[in-house]
DNA sequence: TTGTGTTTTATTGCCTCC
DNA sequence: GGAGGCAATAAAACACAA
Protein backbone atom coordinates (compact mmCIF):
# COMPACT_ATOMS: atom_id res chain seq x y z
CA UNK A 1 0.00 0.00 0.00
CA UNK A 2 1.68 3.08 -0.92
CA UNK A 3 1.68 6.07 0.94
CA UNK A 4 -0.54 4.93 3.56
CA UNK A 5 -3.27 5.24 0.80
CA UNK A 6 -6.57 3.23 1.11
CA UNK A 7 -7.74 1.38 -1.84
CA UNK A 8 -10.92 0.14 -1.09
CA UNK A 9 -11.99 -0.50 -4.84
CA UNK A 10 -14.00 -3.63 -4.37
CA UNK A 11 -15.93 -2.82 -1.36
CA UNK A 12 -16.81 1.25 -0.89
CA UNK A 13 -20.19 0.68 1.12
CA UNK A 14 -22.01 -1.27 -1.86
CA UNK A 15 -24.11 1.98 -3.05
CA UNK A 16 -26.89 1.16 -4.46
CA UNK A 17 -27.88 2.08 -8.18
CA UNK A 18 -31.02 3.42 -7.04
CA UNK A 19 -29.02 5.62 -4.92
CA UNK A 20 -26.21 6.66 -7.18
CA UNK A 21 -29.08 7.98 -9.77
CA UNK A 22 -31.21 9.57 -6.85
CA UNK A 23 -27.87 11.31 -6.38
CA UNK A 24 -27.36 11.59 -10.03
CA UNK A 25 -30.34 13.56 -10.81
CA UNK A 26 -30.45 15.46 -7.78
CA UNK A 27 -26.68 16.73 -7.94
CA UNK A 28 -26.16 17.20 -11.64
CA UNK A 29 -25.42 20.83 -12.17
CA UNK A 30 -23.24 21.83 -15.36
CA UNK A 31 -25.21 21.96 -18.61
CA UNK A 32 -23.06 20.39 -20.84
CA UNK A 33 -23.27 17.47 -18.54
CA UNK A 34 -27.01 17.30 -18.32
CA UNK A 35 -27.38 16.77 -21.85
CA UNK A 36 -25.85 13.16 -21.10
CA UNK A 37 -28.61 12.82 -18.80
CA UNK A 38 -31.66 12.94 -21.75
CA UNK A 39 -32.50 9.21 -22.47
CA UNK A 40 -35.76 9.63 -21.42
CA UNK A 41 -36.39 8.90 -17.93
CA UNK A 42 -33.81 5.90 -17.89
CA UNK A 43 -30.60 7.04 -16.09
CA UNK A 44 -27.50 7.40 -18.10
CA UNK A 45 -25.39 5.21 -16.92
CA UNK A 46 -24.49 1.92 -15.04
CA UNK A 47 -23.78 3.20 -12.04
CA UNK A 48 -21.03 1.99 -9.54
CA UNK A 49 -20.18 -1.91 -10.69
CA UNK A 50 -16.38 -1.69 -11.89
CA UNK A 51 -14.63 -3.74 -9.13
CA UNK A 52 -17.15 -3.87 -6.89
CA UNK A 53 -19.57 -6.46 -6.32
CA UNK A 54 -22.73 -6.46 -8.61
CA UNK A 55 -24.47 -9.16 -6.15
CA UNK A 56 -25.60 -5.38 -3.99
CA UNK A 57 -25.69 -3.66 -7.55
CA UNK A 58 -27.99 -6.20 -9.40
CA UNK A 59 -30.15 -6.46 -5.94
CA UNK A 60 -31.62 -2.89 -7.20
CA UNK A 61 -32.99 -2.58 -10.88
CA UNK A 62 -29.48 -4.49 -12.38
CA UNK A 63 -31.72 -5.61 -15.12
CA UNK A 64 -32.67 -2.12 -16.18
CA UNK A 65 -30.16 -0.37 -17.84
CA UNK A 66 -30.59 0.89 -21.52
CA UNK A 67 -26.74 1.86 -21.39
CA UNK A 68 -24.55 -1.29 -21.09
CA UNK A 69 -21.80 -1.22 -23.41
CA UNK A 70 -22.26 -3.38 -26.56
CA UNK A 71 -20.00 -5.79 -25.28
CA UNK A 72 -22.20 -6.39 -22.21
CA UNK A 73 -23.67 -9.15 -24.25
CA UNK A 74 -27.42 -7.08 -24.17
CA UNK A 75 -28.30 -9.61 -26.83
CA UNK A 76 -27.47 -12.85 -25.31
CA UNK A 77 -29.46 -13.92 -22.99
CA UNK A 78 -29.57 -13.97 -19.52
CA UNK A 79 -26.96 -16.66 -18.54
CA UNK A 80 -24.40 -15.14 -20.31
CA UNK A 81 -24.94 -12.09 -18.26
CA UNK A 82 -25.53 -14.14 -15.21
CA UNK A 83 -21.57 -15.25 -15.95
CA UNK A 84 -20.57 -11.70 -16.80
CA UNK A 85 -21.48 -10.59 -13.13
CA UNK A 86 -20.37 -13.24 -11.48
CA UNK A 87 -16.73 -12.14 -12.13
CA UNK A 88 -16.53 -10.00 -9.40
CA UNK A 89 -13.22 -8.89 -9.82
CA UNK A 90 -12.45 -8.20 -13.67
CA UNK A 91 -11.57 -5.05 -15.34
CA UNK A 92 -15.07 -3.13 -16.93
CA UNK A 93 -14.69 -0.55 -18.95
CA UNK A 94 -16.56 2.85 -18.71
CA UNK A 95 -19.68 3.37 -21.04
CA UNK A 96 -19.26 5.82 -24.06
CA UNK A 97 -21.59 7.81 -22.39
CA UNK A 98 -19.57 7.98 -19.09
CA UNK A 99 -16.31 9.01 -20.91
CA UNK A 100 -17.95 11.53 -22.54
CA UNK A 101 -19.24 12.90 -19.38
CA UNK A 102 -15.57 12.83 -18.51
CA UNK A 103 -14.16 13.99 -21.35
CA UNK A 104 -15.93 17.07 -21.41
CA UNK A 105 -15.31 17.71 -17.50
CA UNK A 106 -11.29 17.51 -18.73
CA UNK A 107 -11.72 19.68 -20.97
CA UNK A 108 -13.28 21.98 -18.19
CA UNK A 109 -10.52 21.49 -16.11
CA UNK A 110 -7.51 18.62 -16.00
CA UNK A 111 -7.21 18.56 -12.13
CA UNK A 112 -9.82 17.17 -9.90
CA UNK A 113 -10.64 18.83 -7.08
CA UNK A 114 -12.66 16.78 -4.07
CA UNK A 115 -15.45 18.27 -4.17
CA UNK A 116 -15.64 17.69 -8.68
CA UNK A 117 -14.62 14.30 -8.15
CA UNK A 118 -17.33 12.84 -5.44
CA UNK A 119 -20.07 14.72 -7.38
CA UNK A 120 -18.58 13.22 -10.57
CA UNK A 121 -18.10 9.94 -9.28
CA UNK A 122 -22.20 10.36 -7.92
CA UNK A 123 -23.07 11.79 -11.49
CA UNK A 124 -21.32 8.70 -12.69
CA UNK A 125 -22.43 6.36 -10.42
CA UNK A 126 -18.53 5.23 -10.23
CA UNK A 127 -16.26 5.47 -7.48
CA UNK A 128 -14.41 8.59 -6.73
CA UNK A 129 -11.50 6.36 -6.68
CA UNK A 130 -12.06 5.68 -10.83
CA UNK A 131 -12.74 8.99 -11.35
CA UNK A 132 -9.39 9.72 -10.20
CA UNK A 133 -8.20 7.33 -11.90
CA UNK A 134 -9.51 8.20 -15.17
CA UNK A 135 -8.48 12.22 -14.64
CA UNK A 136 -4.91 10.57 -13.89
CA UNK A 137 -4.58 8.40 -17.11
CA UNK A 138 -6.30 11.16 -18.84
CA UNK A 139 -3.60 13.61 -17.99
CA UNK A 140 -0.78 10.72 -18.98
CA UNK A 141 -2.20 10.57 -22.62
CA UNK A 142 -2.37 14.17 -22.76
CA UNK A 143 0.66 14.67 -21.94
CA UNK A 144 1.97 12.11 -24.35
CA UNK A 145 0.24 13.81 -26.99
CA UNK A 146 1.05 17.41 -25.94
CA UNK A 147 4.96 15.79 -26.25
CA UNK A 148 4.33 14.32 -29.99
CA UNK A 149 3.02 17.69 -30.67
CA UNK A 150 6.02 19.49 -29.47
CA UNK A 151 8.06 17.20 -31.13
CA UNK A 152 6.98 17.86 -34.20
CA UNK A 153 7.15 21.47 -33.96
CA UNK A 154 10.94 21.11 -32.95
CA UNK A 155 10.85 18.69 -36.24
CA UNK A 156 10.04 21.04 -38.35
CA UNK A 157 12.09 23.78 -36.80
CA UNK A 158 15.07 21.50 -37.39
CA UNK A 159 14.20 20.74 -40.75
CA UNK A 160 14.05 24.61 -41.85
CA UNK A 161 17.21 25.18 -39.75
CA UNK A 162 18.73 22.54 -42.11
CA UNK A 163 17.62 23.40 -45.41
CA UNK A 164 19.01 26.53 -44.55
CA UNK A 165 22.58 25.13 -43.30
CA UNK A 166 22.57 23.05 -46.16
CA UNK A 167 21.72 25.96 -48.42
CA UNK A 168 24.47 28.22 -46.68
CA UNK A 169 26.67 25.17 -47.29
CA UNK A 170 26.31 24.63 -50.76
CA UNK A 171 27.20 28.33 -50.99
CA UNK A 172 29.96 28.01 -49.12
CA UNK A 173 31.80 25.51 -51.36
CA UNK A 174 30.54 26.91 -54.31
CA UNK A 175 32.51 30.10 -53.12
CA UNK A 176 35.18 28.14 -52.32
CA UNK A 177 35.24 26.83 -55.91
CA UNK A 178 35.16 30.02 -57.44
CA UNK A 179 38.00 31.21 -55.51
CA UNK A 180 40.40 28.61 -56.62
CA UNK A 181 39.18 28.97 -60.28
CA UNK A 182 39.53 32.23 -60.36
CA UNK A 183 43.09 32.25 -58.59
CA UNK A 184 44.22 29.69 -61.22
CA UNK A 185 43.06 32.14 -64.18
CA UNK A 186 44.49 35.31 -62.28
CA UNK A 187 48.04 33.25 -62.00
CA UNK A 188 47.38 31.76 -65.44
CA UNK A 189 46.98 35.45 -67.07
CA UNK A 190 49.99 36.37 -64.78
CA UNK A 191 52.09 33.41 -66.55
CA UNK A 192 51.04 34.58 -69.63
CA UNK A 193 51.66 38.05 -69.31
CA UNK A 194 54.99 37.62 -67.62
CA UNK A 195 56.53 35.11 -70.68
CA UNK A 196 54.95 38.02 -73.40
CA UNK A 197 56.99 40.84 -71.28
CA UNK A 198 59.87 38.16 -71.18
CA UNK A 199 59.71 37.63 -74.80
CA UNK A 200 59.79 41.34 -75.65
CA UNK A 201 62.66 41.90 -73.00
CA UNK A 202 64.36 39.11 -75.13
CA UNK A 203 63.45 40.63 -78.54
CA UNK A 204 64.97 43.62 -77.35
CA UNK A 205 67.99 42.56 -75.45
CA UNK A 206 68.69 40.64 -78.49
CA UNK A 207 68.51 43.17 -81.21
CA UNK A 208 70.73 45.67 -79.13
CA UNK A 209 73.14 43.22 -76.88
CA UNK A 210 73.44 39.22 -78.16
CA UNK A 211 73.10 37.94 -75.10
CA UNK A 212 70.22 35.08 -75.05
CA UNK A 213 71.82 33.63 -71.86
CA UNK A 214 70.99 36.45 -69.45
CA UNK A 215 67.25 36.23 -71.14
CA UNK A 216 67.28 32.58 -70.39
CA UNK A 217 68.53 33.02 -66.92
CA UNK A 218 64.91 34.20 -65.11
CA UNK A 219 63.25 31.54 -64.04
CA UNK A 220 59.95 31.43 -64.26
CA UNK A 221 59.07 31.42 -60.71
CA UNK A 222 60.69 34.85 -60.85
CA UNK A 223 58.73 35.82 -63.75
CA UNK A 224 55.93 35.28 -61.77
CA UNK A 225 56.84 36.76 -58.35
CA UNK A 226 58.40 39.76 -60.36
CA UNK A 227 55.20 40.24 -62.34
CA UNK A 228 52.55 39.78 -59.82
CA UNK A 229 53.37 42.73 -57.44
CA UNK A 230 51.81 44.26 -60.65
CA UNK A 231 49.24 42.94 -61.30
CA UNK A 232 46.07 44.23 -61.61
CA UNK A 233 44.93 44.70 -58.16
CA UNK A 234 41.90 46.33 -59.13
CA UNK A 235 40.64 42.70 -60.35
CA UNK A 236 41.67 40.81 -57.26
CA UNK A 237 39.95 43.52 -55.22
CA UNK A 238 36.88 42.77 -56.59
CA UNK A 239 37.27 39.15 -56.33
CA UNK A 240 38.17 39.70 -52.98
CA UNK A 241 34.79 41.98 -52.19
CA UNK A 242 32.51 40.02 -54.14
CA UNK A 243 33.71 36.57 -52.52
CA UNK A 244 33.42 38.65 -49.00
CA UNK A 245 29.73 39.77 -49.94
CA UNK A 246 27.70 40.50 -46.98
CA UNK A 247 24.72 38.30 -47.97
CA UNK A 248 27.21 35.74 -47.91
CA UNK A 249 28.07 33.56 -44.51
CA UNK A 250 31.54 34.18 -43.25
CA UNK A 251 33.15 33.57 -40.00
CA UNK A 252 34.30 35.94 -37.88
CA UNK A 253 34.89 34.15 -34.64
CA UNK A 254 34.96 30.68 -35.80
CA UNK A 255 31.51 30.11 -36.13
CA UNK A 256 29.17 30.88 -39.15
CA UNK A 257 27.57 33.85 -39.49
CA UNK A 258 24.43 34.88 -41.39
CA UNK A 259 21.76 36.81 -41.71
CA UNK A 260 19.34 33.80 -42.26
CA UNK A 261 20.79 32.21 -39.39
CA UNK A 262 21.53 35.32 -36.93
CA UNK A 263 17.90 36.68 -38.00
CA UNK A 264 15.76 34.08 -36.20
CA UNK A 265 16.68 32.76 -33.49
CA UNK A 266 20.25 32.50 -33.26
CA UNK A 267 20.37 29.22 -30.43
CA UNK A 268 23.09 27.61 -32.66
CA UNK A 269 21.54 24.42 -33.58
CA UNK A 270 24.05 23.61 -36.23
CA UNK A 271 27.44 24.19 -34.91
CA UNK A 272 29.60 25.25 -38.50
CA UNK A 273 31.08 22.38 -40.54
CA UNK A 274 34.15 21.48 -39.57
CA UNK A 275 36.52 22.43 -42.19
CA UNK A 276 39.36 20.22 -43.61
CA UNK A 277 41.15 23.50 -42.69
CA UNK A 278 41.13 25.84 -39.56
CA UNK A 279 40.60 29.61 -40.30
CA UNK A 280 43.99 30.52 -39.85
CA UNK A 281 44.86 27.28 -42.00
CA UNK A 282 42.50 28.59 -44.94
CA UNK A 283 43.97 32.26 -44.61
CA UNK A 284 47.41 30.73 -44.95
CA UNK A 285 46.43 29.07 -47.97
CA UNK A 286 44.76 32.09 -49.46
CA UNK A 287 47.98 33.34 -48.90
CA UNK A 288 49.96 31.01 -50.50
CA UNK A 289 47.69 30.99 -53.25
CA UNK A 290 47.62 34.53 -53.51
CA UNK A 291 50.86 35.92 -52.11
CA UNK A 292 52.55 38.82 -53.09
CA UNK A 293 48.99 40.56 -53.58
CA UNK A 294 48.07 43.46 -51.69
CA UNK A 295 44.74 43.93 -51.56
CA UNK A 296 43.16 47.40 -51.12
CA UNK A 297 41.42 48.75 -48.20
CA UNK A 298 37.72 48.57 -48.26
CA UNK A 299 37.02 52.50 -48.34
CA UNK A 300 39.36 52.52 -51.50
CA UNK A 301 37.03 50.12 -53.28
CA UNK A 302 34.81 51.71 -55.66
CA UNK A 303 31.76 50.19 -55.81
CA UNK A 304 29.73 52.27 -57.90
CA UNK A 305 31.16 50.54 -60.98
CA UNK A 306 30.74 46.78 -60.19
CA UNK A 307 33.15 44.89 -62.66
CA UNK A 308 31.49 43.22 -66.04
CA UNK A 309 32.27 39.74 -64.83
CA UNK A 310 30.92 39.63 -61.68
CA UNK A 311 32.49 36.93 -59.46
CA UNK A 312 29.15 37.00 -57.68
CA UNK A 313 27.93 33.18 -57.15
CA UNK A 314 24.06 32.21 -58.85
CA UNK A 315 22.50 31.81 -55.24
CA UNK A 316 24.22 35.28 -54.29
CA UNK A 317 22.88 37.34 -57.39
CA UNK A 318 19.11 35.09 -56.86
CA UNK A 319 19.02 36.46 -52.69
CA UNK A 320 19.49 40.15 -53.78
C1' DT B 1 -10.30 -19.06 -34.22
C1' DT B 2 -6.11 -17.39 -32.82
C1' DG B 3 -2.11 -14.66 -32.35
C1' DT B 4 -0.67 -10.07 -31.81
C1' DG B 5 -0.69 -5.23 -31.11
C1' DT B 6 -3.16 -1.34 -28.96
C1' DT B 7 -6.06 0.88 -25.60
C1' DT B 8 -8.05 1.32 -21.20
C1' DT B 9 -8.46 0.57 -16.32
C1' DA B 10 -6.15 -0.13 -12.19
C1' DT B 11 -2.05 -0.81 -8.97
C1' DT B 12 2.33 0.29 -6.95
C1' DG B 13 5.97 3.03 -5.34
C1' DC B 14 7.90 7.35 -4.94
C1' DC B 15 7.61 12.26 -4.37
C1' DT B 16 5.80 16.82 -2.92
C1' DC B 17 2.87 19.75 -0.38
C1' DC B 18 0.43 21.23 3.56
C1' DG C 1 1.83 11.83 8.33
C1' DG C 2 -1.98 11.98 5.18
C1' DA C 3 -3.60 13.33 0.57
C1' DG C 4 -2.83 13.54 -3.98
C1' DG C 5 0.06 13.60 -8.30
C1' DC C 6 3.02 11.16 -11.44
C1' DA C 7 5.75 7.43 -13.78
C1' DA C 8 6.04 2.79 -14.55
C1' DT C 9 3.74 -1.21 -15.03
C1' DA C 10 0.20 -5.08 -15.01
C1' DA C 11 -3.61 -6.95 -16.88
C1' DA C 12 -8.12 -7.01 -18.98
C1' DA C 13 -10.61 -5.52 -23.00
C1' DC C 14 -10.61 -4.69 -27.60
C1' DA C 15 -9.33 -4.55 -32.71
C1' DC C 16 -7.79 -6.83 -36.52
C1' DA C 17 -5.21 -9.54 -39.79
C1' DA C 18 -4.16 -14.26 -41.22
Amino acid sequence: MAGGRVFNSASSGGSSLSVLFHNQKASCASEPLDSLFLSGSSPSFLGSRSMVSFEDVRGGNGSNRPFFRSYDHEDNGDDELEDYFHQPEKKRRLTVDQVQFLEKSFEVDNKLEPERKSQLAKDLGLQPRQVAIWFQNRRARWKTKQLEKDYEVLQASYDSLKADYDNLLKEKNELKAEVVLLTDKVLLRDKESGSLELSDTNKKSQEPVQNPAAAESVSEGEVSKVSIVGCKQEEISSVKSDIFDSDSPHYTDGRVHSPLLDAGDSSHVFEPEQSDLSQDEEDNLSKSLLPPYIFPKLEDIDYSDPPENSYRCKLCKQKQ
